[in-house]
DNA sequence: CCAAAAGTGTTCCGTCTACACCCATGG
DNA sequence: CCATGGGTGTAGACGGAACACTTTTGG
């Protein structure tokens, strides 16, 4: 209940993202190596320090935003970590992230210019301080949620097929799904919306586009998945 | 990736404990009103700022051992708080602990000494800066786990009666729980042993006690409720 | 002897799971 | 014409929900 501002120290206070990307029917995450001391070339997150113009969330933000170009993706705090000596160089506190994306809005010649590249999940290699510790629960978060809130639409683009978003399920939670009940799940979901549109590209037959409803889920947010 | 720790500022930064309580069958929360300022007198969670020597979770343990003088209690990191302005005298960050605690084992005479009161849920008052978001984030937290991590267990003695457990669930989740389904689930659950022990204060008949084998829990920790 | 809490099983219903074949089309 | 991915229904298993009466004993 007591609070002296005096003889308190201060502590350096960062954001580390996430960034999940479905490709390949793979999920991956973005990741690069570390321009900057301590730890150069090491494998890492990317993250930036907190402002004191921004909140917290804004800081994750705007770093986000710094590295893909896009203002108002799906973001959410993981965990903060703030081990002693986490940093070796200066206390500093760090608040994880993690974002989704659906690649195709991503500019590729960024991923050049911020020395960044999207690895798959099962492929990480070991990164820079507790960064490895923060991927995994992200992890898990991300396994925990994507059966309750309606997250797999920010992997896709607008328009999508139903076999695609069967294998965001599945890179998800790394296991194979039936094709029949996973639709008829999805048919009981009316905030996934058909559309008469079809998409060619994978199929010579062509598969129906589906559309998440965003104003129709708010309306009634419930789901199970 | 890239880091400057010149021509960045730091931040205070701080822990808010969210104190749970079972008491009268129902859950309660400790709560104080502030005796310093910003926002003296204001009710307000219990809170600390972090040191130099130690971790973000080591300060809110050594908090929650200064208030209630019990160490190695189920506490569990809720979420942190950026907003610019939420401390009106400086930029303070904090993070917001969940802790579960058994009302028995506190000394009451602590509750005087530090101006704290055990406060039900439906009674919370406003509280000081974005307190009150602390708590309903706790509260949603401890709603969500319960049914599938053995929390429960921390809110009551080591001796527990059946009656006194559904009473725990009835009030975190806030709804009447049928007593023979209960009891059906309970009994397949491994690790929730029934002792020879009768406890004979809340009813003339006597109750079987029953405990938490904590190194049954590991070996499986598999757990739905 | 009665009030008060402890303790005990069965049935029903909805949900999840397993499973195999036909369709449309581009090359 | 055939290879490729798209699309569809049913039956059986399982788990959760509803539901009422007997037991014990202190006062």
């Amino acid at each position: 209940m007591t609070e002296f501002y005096s003889g308190v120290h201060k502590a350096f206070v960062s954001v580390d993202c996430i960034i999940f990307g479905f490709e390949d029917n793979k999920l991956k995450l973005l990741l690069g190596k570390r321009q900057m001391d301590p730890g150069r070339g090491e494998w890492a997150l990317y993250g930036g320090f907190v402002g004191t113009d921004e909140s917290v969330d804004e800081a994750a933000h705007r770093v986000l935003c710094e590295l893909t170009g896009l203002k108002n993706l799906y973001m959410k705090q993981v965990h903060t970590f703030g081990a002693i000596d986490r940093d070796p160089g200066e206390r500093v506190i760090s608040v994880a992230y993690c974002a989704l994306i659906n690649v195709k809005d991503y500019d590729e010649s960024l991923l050049q210019e911020h020395g960044v590249q999207w690895v798959e999940l099962n492929k990480i290699p070991q990164l820079y301080s507790d960064h490895n510790e923060m991927v995994n629960r992200a992890i898990s978060m991300l396994r925990r949620r994507i059966s309750t809130e309606p997250l797999s639409f920010n992997l896709l683009p607008d328009l999508f097929t139903l076999t695609q978003l069967q294998h965001v399920y599945e890179a998800v939670l790394g296991g194979e799904i039936d094709k029949r009940n996973f639709r008829k799940r999805i048919k009981s979901i009316d905030f996934i919306e058909k559309t008469e549109l079809i998409d060619k590209l994978t199929s010579k037959r062509g598969a129906a586009l589906y559309r998440f409803n965003k104003r129709m889920y708010e309306e009634d947010p419930s789901f199970k998945l």
